[in-house]
RNA sequence: GGUGGCGUGCCCGAGUGGCUAAAGGGGGCAGACUGUAAAUCUGCUGGCAGACGCCUACGGUGGUUCGAAUCCAUCCGCCACCA
């Protein structure tokens, strides 16, 4: 499959949802070297994977021989969107932001290339933001906006309506520090389109306005659709908690999870929009998965693709060889090298080795180590069936003794399907 | 500035003096069934003990009472209407 226009490539990914003046934007990435902006706010050392579409929209963007310019909203994420916080955001100092971009631009460098011909560029807004005085700012960008116009857009008139929530001043103001980003792109770049997920739209279209007003050029915009899952629940959410790039917070073994776990009604979609790979054989995987969704062969490909590219051939084996134990049989024979190397993602905790000695209840050492906040929590899941000492389910909480270690020193706990805890008793 | 209202467990939300560790729902966790999917069903969801029992908890503080989430005072926070 092959189309003339990157921008049908991209919409039969299902990475495309809203672009202004499709026409002329088709026209403007016919010749290639054209620039496309996506920011960031570094509100964090990590993005996770629901950053990960506007990256790869941009790796293909990049692929087409486009420029694409990565903006970091140091700036920008300092006032941030205090909707649903109960806590004011911290204002991020200049050693934060440069550590927070450097994490950025070393996660998203497998799907960017920041060398070569059309080398991605990396900027951050607090370069020209920070340059404003007040007055200036209410002379040079404000004056461009009415209330009218920004009281419009679905972000801010959605808090309006919202009685609980009100809008801050501060928030309101965000579009126009956007809007003023798009501007100064295209002063310094050329850049003249801006992509973004389709929350993003109106402070795009702010942009594109403000270009228009003050330099009377046509601006584009581009959007991509807002991940959902099927079964409802927030896409890049794990047990609570985002699914992220770095290892060090996402291991690659749950990373990997992640995506062996998608709903079948996902899977195509996933395929389409998170891997590389082509169309017609992502078709073929999706046929031979409906003959037999039992075997999850979609998810395995899913998760194989996008584990390999973002940890590596490594990270993949490795998590593929955790998930071979994670949900194997009962764990004996091991030495404690083979299981640290097996476990290292999995959350340990230390003990005093004289705690074995006498031989607390297994609710009371399990506890003790902070595996459950609470005694009564660890019976409760004794008593409902959901526990496991090295892979073999406690019925009744009894004594825990050396006995019961899978290697030298580790006991192996854990809680339903494959969450894992280490206990290691210290020698000491 | 005035008047009225509200503040309950992770969230929503009942509850107006003892029968309330607090209905119901959501979420979460676990189990069964399965395919590490979906749907469904079941159990659990403050702490200690786990049999009775004890402790902590209904915005904060202080009070009334044998007894308070429930009444009073005061403080804090939020909201609505009026100006």
């Amino acid at each position: 499959m092959t189309f003339d226009s990157v921008l049908d490539h991209l919409t039969a990914r299902g990475l495309l949802l809203q672009t202004s003046n499709a026409d002329e934007l088709r026209a403007h990435f016919a010749t290639p070297g054209q620039r496309i902006y996506i920011g960031f706010d570094p509100t964090g050392n990590s993005i996770h994977v629901g950053h990960l579409l506007q990256v790869i929209v941009l790796s293909h963007l990049q692929k087409a021989g486009h420029v694409p310019i990565i903006v970091i909203g140091g700036a920008t994420g300092m006032i941030g969107d205090p909707s649903g916080r109960s806590s004011e955001r911290t204002l991020l100092t200049p050693e934060i932001i440069a550590e927070n971009s450097e994490a950025l631009r070393r996660q998203i460098s497998p799907f960017i290339d920041f060398t070569g011909p059309n080398a991605a560029i990396m900027v951050d807004n607090l370069e020209w933001t920070g340059k404003f005085s007040f007055i200036g700012w209410l002379r040079d960008v404000g004056k461009h906006f009415t209330v009218n116009y920004m009281m419009q857009k679905e972000s801010v008139r959605a808090r309006l309506e919202d009685r609980e929530q009100g809008i801050s001043y501060t928030e309101f103001s965000y579009m126009l520090l956007q809007a003023n980003d798009f501007l100064h792109l295209y002063d310094t770049y050329g850049c003249r389109v801006e992509g973004g997920g389709n929350d993003q739209w109106g402070n795009i279209t702010a942009g594109i306005d403000l270009i228009r007003k003050k330099r009377g050029v046509e601006a584009y915009g581009m959007t991509c659709p807002l991940i959902t899952t099927a079964s409802g629940e927030k896409f890049g959410k794990s047990a609570g908690n985002a699914v992220w790039l770095d290892p060090e917070q996402t291991s690659p073994y749950q990373f990997y999870q992640y995506w062996i776990r998608s709903d079948d009604r996902d899977v195509e979609k996933y395929l389409k929009m998170f891997t590389f790979l082509p169309l017609d054989e992502i078709d073929a995987i999706c046929r031979a998965h409906e003959q037999h969704p039992e075997k999850r062969d979609g998810q395995k490909r899913l998760a194989e693709e996008i584990t390999r590219i973002v940890h590596g051939a490594d990270g993949l084996a490795k998590a593929r060889t955790a998930t071979e134990i994670f949900f194997g049989k009962e764990i004996v024979g091991l030495t404690d090298k083979e299981l640290q190397a097996i476990f290292a993602d999995v959350p340990s905790h230390e003990l005093p080795r004289a705690t074995l000695e006498t031989a607390p209840l297994c609710s009371g050492l399990l506890a003790e180590a902070d595996v459950f906040k609470s005694k009564g929590e660890a019976k409760r899941m004794i008593q409902s069936g959901g526990l496991y000492l090295n892979n073999r389910r406690i019925t009744s909480d009894a004594p825990i003794t050396r006995e019961h270690l899978a290697t030298e020193t580790t006991l192996v706990v854990r809680t339903g399907k494959a969450n894992y805890h280490l206990i290691r008793f210290r020698q000491d």
